[in-house]
DNA sequence: GCCGCTATTCAGTGCTACTATCTAGTGGTA
DNA sequence: TACCACTAGATAGTAGCACTGAATAGCGGC
């Protein structure tokens, strides 16, 4: 991916985050591994560890700390109510925004319309 | 609109912007009145006026200065080769990206299947 | 004892949208 | 003339976020 992808990952690799832990709980390690094989394949720890204190802090996940077999013990996140009511925002934001940009990909594809609509707005 | 669009436009406002200018050439007042007009109704004139810039300085649109007969001359934006490149490219990440989310979106609106794929990837 | 894997943290950087303000040109009005 | 409203653009400063790079901690294998 490149710098377009960085910054499109603005704003919505936190709703993606928090769609993650609605789906299941999990910690951060975890999390970036999957991003990782979902295709992020640039996105790594820092950025998802930074992410989750982040959201944290909001208090829109519960973490556990639970007890590894393989290093230090796992921070398990999962999604709260308050980040539930939040989620809900994100996908309001993003099927607007989606919605858009869509119609602009529809208007490109289909040069035969009239685009020019004169007097729209005056 | 609030602060969760404010970060989703990020890296799509660019998008958005060559989108349009890829539709039709236009100047920074008008983009931002129709942007207005779209439901973008934080956008304001700044915003807009520095992303041109930064466009223009990348080499993506070309710029012609028009006179006009209500104010100052518009400077008349029109997207060129090497912005048709770059919206090729945003588009391509705006549909992957698109794709993970809506297939977030789906996986929550379905509850009974199955998500938790315990050896996926190990 | 050293390396590799798991797991988390943190300081610093770059990019972008936003805020607020300023300048410039035209026309209307008191 | 002086003032205001609308059109049109520029700019300095701020906040937020993904990224870079490094460090730390715990466990097992060589």
């Amino acid at each position: 991916m490149g710098k377009q992808m960085t910054e499109m990952l603005k704003g919505t690799l936190e709703g993606i985050v928090l769609a993650t832990l609605a789906v299941q709980p999990a910690y951060g390690y975890e999390i970036t591994a999957r991003l990782r094989e979902q295709g992020f394949s640039d996105i790594v720890e820092g950025t998802v560890y930074a992410l989750l204190i982040r959201i944290e802090q909001r208090g829109l996940v519960d973490v556990e700390k639970v007890p590894s077999e393989k290093g230090p013990p796992r921070k398990v996140y999962s999604l709260n109510a308050q980040g539930g009511d939040y989620l809900e925002e994100f996908w309001k934001s993003w099927g607007f925004l989606a919605e858009r940009i869509e119609q602009l990909h529809h208007q490109l594809e289909q040069p035969g319309h009239s685009n020019n609509t004169p007097n729209e707005g005056e």
